[in-house]
DNA sequence: ATCGTTTCCCAAAGCGCTTTGAATTTACGC
DNA sequence: GCGTAAATTCAAAGCGCTTTGGGAAACGAT
């Protein structure tokens, strides 16, 4: 069932029968009714390619997915963010479309996805430092919501991040404020800008206590929790084990946790860890006292909140940039406690 | 950069171009070549809903998911599969468009797709009994495959699925071979097709070795991570515990590892757990010894796959259905060892 | 030269919708 | 009853592409 024949079965002009679904006030009351109960029992939809081709938007928003043996981007913090966003846009009736692509591709991608007019915008995955994907979109005219920012870029763009500098930060303190003095950083990637930022939080809090920092004791990596295990392993079974872990995702804190437990170690009381944690829905961190003392920020809020901003973008069409800075939360659990008396 | 400016500029025919770009053999193979220069010079793209208008065809395949308190489809399995029919999709120009919707809008999500004509074909994911949308997508006349089954549906469709029935009766018969008495299935939510198929397997297995079922032994729920630790120190305070688990999910099994150790028990000494493992790539059960014995089945692996199966389907347009049933490995870790002779 | 055949290219229609600009009907005041 | 304004409705153009049905040019064969 199409525009025109709904028209036809109506007696009605396609034009008429349009604007009484799209709310026009060109129509009188009485047809716009009588057209909605028609559209309802044949149940019309408009096709969408057609829609879009005439008002020249999409009505859909694009996110893509590099891909690729050292950096995966389809993980469960990315799940739950789709989650987040995917819900802010199918209430304003846009769709989700994911290109998954090599990541040799990820600029190809972007291009086509602009040329193509697949979609209206794009949000922009695991930014790193002086990402060149900001240049390209601004140059491509698509507009864009970051989650979260690529230091070393001046122009001005939209994001949301958290506050990954003062979080790592936080958690470092509080290590050292319970008297850990080895203390291991566990982070993601180094190329990604997030993980610049929780290793400047986590040296800037061991320098102020007078400590400087030892690269024996510093990972970065892929987040996975096989990561986890063998930076926990390496560093514990090394000459000079530390007694603190601060790790920059939930899944490799499981890796690091069972390190922890495979080298006969009770975490908690021999080893403290202190991670951050998205709130994901499948892997939660909550109960009545949280398994791990936690820096935590819902993935899933930022994803629904970038959604927001970008369609607003989208809808005024104004360029002025939004951005947000989240601060998260230090949540105490069970992962951490003084430091044992006994040097080991 | 559009057809016609392209056209214009290279004093051809719209035709012509378009022709030559689509690789017709209308059209000699110096123009052809000429035609192509440019585009890559003007980095011309067809637009695709005016493509896809004119063709008739998306160039999209949607995924439905389902939302809701009870029924949390973006998991990290979930992620994998997306992860691994994206790589499909992308390879053949096709789009994937998720639409993330309250549950109780399913059914019109996929009318909706149907009728806006936004996609060409849909992956079903988690297949209930007697599922009702596989009647839908029949009427609807929109391709689709299956990720699973639904037991129930008599009709015929193209679907994807392991050997859960078998994948489980193994696994338990695993447990009753190490002289395992008591054992106890943490499995998915019993309206999930799979975790019938699994349940059955396990009764089997138990049936055969002459036990009859305990229901206290047997828990169903979303598998997620709180969930397993629920279940497993439930049953593990219990006034006669377990010594082997059977679970359904790797995510649930993180959970039972926690009640186990959190009772002061020894994973694969005082208890024995086998675990369906989806290979999950941020997951990973892998190493020299995997951690635990599971019944193993790359859930990616399984995306691409159903992936391809539905191309070919839309591809050739015959309505022959595909169906392949896989069967899992059953690899030992560590996680697994003879019953205790004590009783506990 | 003439007549098919190829080879190469084009004009125009059509995909299903929105939107412009105009036409028709109705309402109202005089 | 007439003129004007407001309220409705419509025909047609256009979004950017593919594809149908020819047409012109080039090429051999007669």
């Amino acid at each position: 069932m199409n525009l025109r024949e709904l028209a036809e079965n109506l007696g009605l002009s396609q034009t008429t029968v349009s604007r009484a679904l799209n709310g026009y006030p060109e129509v009188s009351e009485t047809t716009r009714r009588r057209v909605r109960a028609a559209a309802e029992r044949f149940n019309y939809r408009p096709n969408l390619r057609a829609r879009s081709l005439a008002i020249g938007r999409a009505m859909a928003i694009g996110h893509v997915i590099p891909i690729s043996k050292k950096h995966e981007m389809v993980n469960p913090i990315f799940a739950d963010f789709i989650a987040g966003a995917g819900e802010t846009y199918s209430r304003n009736g846009f769709d989700m479309v994911l290109s998954v692509v090599s990541d040799d591709n990820e600029t190809r991608a972007y291009r086509d996805m602009a040329a193509k007019g697949s979609v209206d915008g794009v949000i922009v995955h695991g930014p790193r430092r002086n990402d060149s994907r900001i240049r390209l979109l601004k140059e491509l005219g698509l507009p864009f919501v970051v989650h979260g920012r690529a230091s070393g870029e001046t122009t001005c763009y939209s994001w949301l991040d958290i506050n990954n500098t003062r979080s790592f930060d936080r958690a470092t303190q509080l290590l050292l404020d319970l008297g850990h003095r080895r203390i291991a950083l566990v982070n993601g990637l180094e190329e990604m800008d997030f993980a610049r930022r929780r290793r400047k939080g986590f040296l800037q809090a061991l320098a102020r206590a007078g400590f400087s920092p030892d690269s024996d004791l510093m990972r970065s990596g892929e987040m996975t929790e096989p990561y986890g295990f063998r930076a926990g392993m390496e560093m514990l079974t090394g000459s000079s084990p530390p007694t603190g872990f601060v790790v920059s995702s939930y899944i490799s804190t499981l890796g690091v946790r069972r390190a922890i437990e495979t080298s006969g170690l009770d975490l908690g009381r021999d080893v403290s860890v202190v991670t951050h944690d998205d709130d994901l829905s499948y892997l939660s961190n909550d109960g009545d006292v949280p398994v791990f003392t936690a820096t935590r920020s819902s993935v899933r809020a930022a994803g629904r909140r970038c959604a927001e901003i970008l369609l607003a973008q989208i809808q005024s069409g104004d360029g002025v940039p939004v951005q947000e800075l989240w601060e998260t939360e230090l949540t105490l659990g069970l992962s951490t406690g003084p430091r044992n008396g006994a040097e080991r």
